[in-house]
DNA sequence: GTCTATAATTTGATAGAC
DNA sequence: GTCTATCAAATTATAGAC
């Protein structure tokens, strides 16, 4: 037996709604089908998140502190821009490729319009935090802050870009195209 | 008196329908919705198209159209980079900041996984002609196919990306941020 | 924590009158 | 072409038993 029994209901209800807004989309499926793939009834999932919204803001946010915390250090690629962008790039490769699925936040940003307003802000969040991210290891490379800003707002939009183009093409060639140009340019 | 009131009720629901797919997402809204945005009744909506699905298909198609009828011919641009990349930029930002909504095939995409099959595939048909036209554009310029390729490839993903991003934390200026740095890497 | 039962609303779609 | 009327199904959510 392996330790997957031992992840909560709760957990395992975030896990299938993390997974059904990737693929879906947070209007594409209702709690009733989140409390059948947990092997449960829509009542009690109620009963751990009184509403929609609230298993929407808390897979937001656990998708976002787990993204961030993978991605590790910001300042630790010993001022190496090339290392920057093939660890980013290798987290969103790894949403893409492993998990066959979006970007969480990429699907919300689509939607929001249609979301509900803490849900929305919960995945602004995950944004700011990225480009935070990158700014602060491009820094860490002595580009100017300019430069690490603009840096930031480019990588972050190709890969969330190519990410959702190679998904609907089903041809993943089109992110790793995307990935390979954004290292070349790196030589810069 | 305008025009306007020589649009036929069948191109006032495809309007109304565009609208609410690229601010709500094609899950987002209800053929009822649609119906009071044109002042008729929902039963009036599915004579002109039986279902939800039908709508998707038609407004994707007229949009993809309208969308490669502007950019015009992708071989007139004098063999200049820069001139592609700010004729295509220019449309993309248009459907950004002067309707302030994002790219349709964008939010489709971003819920492929529970779209009507035929909505998909014309989603994923806009893709392709964008990567098309981009392909010959930079082909007129001299690039070789594999350049052309690539280049097509990264200017699609990083302004969908940027759109989506834009939207998400109501900020336009990160895509005029990504728009400068696409520009930009044409002098290279 | 999970269930049954149910409420209140919304949804996509159809039948048939005008 | 548009309407009224209606339907069957789905949706979010709650009350209360176990």
């Amino acid at each position: 037996m392996g330790r997957s029994e031992i992840i909560s209901k709760r957990d395992e209800i975030l896990d299938a709604s993390e997974a059904m807004i990737r693929q879906l989309g947070f209007n594409g499926f209702s709690t009733r089908d989140v409390a059948e793939a947990v092997g449960i009834k829509a009542a009690s999932v109620h009963y751990h998140f009184p509403t929609k919204a609230d298993i929407g803001v808390a897979v937001t946010e656990r998708y976002t502190h787990r993204f961030l915390h993978d991605l590790g250090d910001p300042a630790a690629f010993d001022g190496d821009v090339k290392k920057v962008i093939s660890r980013y790039v290798a987290s969103f490769r790894h949403a893409l490729v492993r998990d066959e699925k979006l970007c969480l936040c990429a699907v919300l940003g689509a939607e929001i319009g249609s979301l509900p307003k803490d849900v929305g802000s919960t995945a602004r969040v995950f944004f700011e935090r990225n480009i935070e991210w990158l700014k602060v290891a491009f820094t860490a490379c002595r580009l100017t802050d300019a430069k690490a800003r603009s840096q930031a707002n480019h990588l972050l939009s190709s890969l969330e870009g190519a990410m959702i183009i190679s998904k609907t093409m089903a041809d993943d060639s089109v992110f790793e195209s995307v990935a390979k140009t954004l290292s070349r340019l790196a030589d810069l």
